[in-house]
DNA sequence: CCTACCGATCGGTAGG
DNA sequence: CCTACCGATCGGTAGG
């Protein structure tokens, strides 16, 4: 079991336990607030020992973003290969994953907190807006393929539905109201003048 | 100019500046990434002397949190003062200069920024919220007096709308539409469906 | 509001 | 991944 073959898949899982507490810690406490020794800690190792992970604090926050990103993005990608093909449907399956997502008990919920722009300039903001944009540009399409009227800017569209489920996580207590239902209510108010059906 | 019988308005000016400087940092830089050292230099002062204007540097924080929901407080209630009678009216007065606050060239923005939570704990984190809520409150009043249908949540309905309003600051570029523009679609978004009147 | 300074903590590294 | 350590920076203070 502890043959020297396996150090690659053991120090795979150190990278994974890394990843989950500088998640945890990052969402809770921002990036500048959080050292190296409190993750260190958290993970049970010593903080210089992180060097043997990952290059610098950067590397980390970038790795953490991306694994953030691709989490939230298949779940999502899941839940619109299940629903069906009316496209204020598929809208409200993809915010529903999309809040889930969020503030599930994972703690990648910092993908979307504008904080994580704060305070970075040059390259390491352009990769994070980067990783950011790929998964913004499904909700682009999703709302492309509405039918709106002319008078309806899809651009506001997007943002603000984004903007009000993003919000979600800056109010949310569980036990309240299930995400489900928020997500739904809020779709909902969206939808109400702006499908023509009016479903 | 400099007598001695001067001290007390200059020291009110300097106060202003540390509050000024320390808006604008914690802004872009986030509370844990701005030091005193950098609000002293951005103010011509020395690091230990910020501590003749305030005790500690989350005494500070608390100073500018308190500025910045005076501020727009006081800019949404001017908006109210001028509108007119009907709640919709009222509702996108408030949400206009609302945005425009937040957006200002004043860098107050914070006050509504989750992250402005993240990291704090017990008294701390309790005033700052208790400061927060006395301004919400005043768009809870705003959509009470709104007429929805009962199937309309108005928790959902205002968090939405504050929730989409809040997440322009992370998109929002000058130049391309002016913020007023931006409040009003968003609004309308809402509106169109929850009016019965459809205006 | 400056001078001069404190102990604590920070991100990071060399060598094993 | 640990040992042992670095220089830099942090919030804050005593005394004037």
């Amino acid at each position: 079991m502890d043959h020297p073959k396996q150090v690659s898949p053991r120090s795979h899982n150190r990278r994974r336990q890394l990843l989950d507490a500088a998640a945890h810690l990052f969402t809770s406490s921002g990036y500048a607030g959080t050292s190296i020794r409190d993750i260190a800690t958290m993970v049970g190792m010593l903080p210089g020992s992180i060097y043997y992970h990952f290059k610098s604090k950067e590397e980390l926050l970038l790795a953490v973003h991306e694994e953030g990103v691709s989490n939230i993005f298949q779940s999502v990608r899941t839940a619109l290969e299940q629903s069906d093909d009316d496209p204020w449907s598929r809208l409200e399956a993809a915010c529903r994953a999309h809040l889930n997502a969020l503030c599930s008990s994972s703690h990648y919920a910092m993908i979307v907190t504008p904080e994580f722009l704060r305070g970075f300039e040059g390259d390491l903001r352009a990769q994070i807006i980067a990783q950011r944009d790929r998964y913004e540009d499904m909700f682009r399409k999703l709302i492309d393929d509405l039918p709106l009227a002319d008078d309806v800017n899809p651009n506001y569209l997007r943002l603000g539905l984004l903007g009000s489920l993003n919000w979600v996580t800056t109010w949310y207590r569980p036990g309240t109201d299930t995400l489900d239902n928020i997500a739904v209510a809020l779709v909902n108010m969206f939808r109400r003048g702006l499908d023509p059906r009016q479903t």
